[in-house]
RNA sequence: GGCGCUGUAGCCAAGUGGCUCAAGGCGAAGGUCUGCAAAACCUUUAUUCGUCGGUUCGAAUCCGACCGGCGCCUCCA
């Protein structure tokens, strides 16, 4: 049974989706003005690893996440660069799709963007206009929250306290000051569209709407995001949808918590933003991935180097055994010992762990169980067969690399390529072997440290010399 | 002011009434293997869970107070 920790209702509660097997899932993407952080990063993976282990339990997941195309933050940079949004846009988009595929993040069923839903966007506000949700003030199209009687239900918010609150401007055009614009009057030389209300732009919350609603229905099963999101986007959102629907909106709320930098938020005016595209340029995308994951995605995480190149330190064991059991694969060793090894144990540990409102730290202490007890059996037995060596790869493909992506069997399957290069460095293993037998080691060392210094690492065991390819 | 999160070993981080009074990763120390390394394995590394009280047969886990860190309430993942 999996539990999600729902932000409406604050209790974990029993996920059952509208209708099983399959489930609709939105989550907030990016506004495409720049690359995207390291704090996008994490809600990017989050919820990809909760998709990832909603298809693992069987469920057929239609996951959705928008690109904001059309946005203050693009018309700024537009003007900034002196070139028209479409474009800023476009460079951004096209970035993005690079950096969530360096992650390993599986691609969602539609990316849908805010410039090509113009219709749907100006239908629904249509409607929230019919209903007396909406009003239109000189070609800015507001909602009236107060009309909306569960106005704050997702953040625990009153109007009455929200208003006494001394941080929201007033603005003139506006009936409350919680109003908030679901269509843009057009300022000079920003981008249009043309609505019933004249030339504007759609207000950042109603994309979402309108958005949803097309790709995943009226009610769909899970919405996802950073925490910042829950006021006022995706109060927002609840408020118009349900408002023109008369329906709930979104079953299940699940919310990313912040990652901060040296225990602070990152800010432009701190200086301290990372982008996920520079991070990569260091780490690898499975060390971020497992960064993540060993912590729980909903309280606050501290980014460091430290954390990452721990992260990458764990790794190592992980890939290591990865290519020890490739190796022992291609033995295909028939006959031999099969260690006795419970592996339905992990499974339901792991299983376990994720059915806990997705609880990938301790899925990640249950693979590394595995890896340590896997790798006892491999040094307390000989001969092992190719059984085991299934078992184990089977069991590290579903969960390690099928649900957390912080392993990939192809990659470690691709150093084999090259026979050429690998005949060479058999040849010189061969070499070193006769060097080592005359205890020539003052030779053996220099081969073993040379090749080191071209990626290739030597491993003297019982069984002879292996190899492994360092990547650069 | 309102709402919410959080304080567990050198660092990161699960656990949220007894069954693990404490997972897992990194780091550190010792050992096995090895010519030496590397990898892997074994052992050790929190009698204790911010502080002080309380509830209970029993609490890191519930309650209260206090101290500390953070977020949201305005664009923000």
């Amino acid at each position: 049974m999996l539990l999600i920790y729902n932000t409406l209702t604050r209790t974990k509660e029993e996920f059952n989706p509208i209708n099983p097997p399959n489930v609709k899932m939105y989550v907030c993407g990016p506004t495409v003005y720049d690359y995207f952080h390291i704090g996008n990063a994490r809600s990017f993976i989050m919820s990809d690893i909760i998709r990832r282990y909603l298809e693992y339990k069987g469920y057929e997941v239609k996951f959705v996440m928008n690109l904001t195309d059309v946005d203050d933050k693009i018309i700024k940079k537009s003007i900034d660069q002196k070139r028209d949004a479409k474009s800023v846009a476009e460079d951004y988009s096209k970035a993005f799709f690079e950096d969530i595929q360096k992650l390993k993040i599986k691609p969602a069923n539609d990316y849908p963007k805010a410039t090509n839903h113009i219709k749907e966007i100006i239908d629904l506000i249509k409607k929230l206009e019919q209903k007396g949700f909406a009003y239109n003030i000189d070609g800015n199209v507001f909602y009236n929250v107060n009309r909306f009687s569960n106005y704050g239900k997702l953040s625990g918010k009153k109007i009455d306290e929200l208003e006494s609150g001394a941080r929201i401007e007033i603005n003139d055009e506006k009936k409350d000051p919680l109003d908030f614009a679901l269509w843009k009057k057009a300022k000079e030389g920003e981008p249009f569209w043309e609505s019933p209300w004249g030339k504007g732009r759609p207000g950042w919350h109603i994309e979402c709407s309108a958005m949803s609603c097309k790709h995943l229905g009226e009610t769909f099963d899970i919405h996802a995001g950073g925490n910042d999101l829950i006021f006022p986007h995706h109060e927002n959102e609840i408020a118009q949808s349900e408002a023109a629907t008369g329906k709930k909106f979104v079953n299940y709320w699940i919310h990313f918590g912040f990652l901060n930098i040296n225990n602070e938020k990152m800010s432009k005016s701190l200086g301290n933003i990372f982008t996920a595209r520079d991070i990569l340029k260091i780490y690898s995308a499975e060390a971020v991935r497992l960064a993540f994951a060993q912590t729980h995605y909903a309280g606050p995480l501290n980014f460091s180097d430290e954390l990452l190149s721990s992260a990458e330190k764990g790794l190592e064991k992980l890939k290591n055994l990865a290519e020890k059991i490739e190796e022992e694969i291609k033995e295909n060793r028939q006959e031999g010992i099969v260690p006795k090894l419970d592996f339905e144990k992990y499974k339901n540990n792991f299983g376990t762990a994720m059915d806990d409102d997705f609880n990938s730290p301790q899925a990640c202490a249950v693979i590394f169980d595995f890896v340590r007890d896997v790798n006892r059996a491999i040094a307390e037995n000989e001969n092992i067969s190719l059984k085991f060596y299934l078992s184990v790869k089977e069991f590290l493909q579903n969960t390690a690399e099928g649900v957390l992506g912080i392993l990939d069997f192809s990659e470690t399957a691709n150093q084999s390529n090259g026979a050429l290069e690998n005949d060479l460095i058999e040849l010189l293993i061969k070499l070193r072997q006769d060097a080592k037998l005359e205890k020539n080691y003052v030779l053996s060392d220099k081969i073993r440290n040379e090749l080191k210094n071209i990626g290739i690492e030597l491993q003297d065991s019982k069984s002879g010399t292996t190899y492994k390819k360092n990547k650069k």
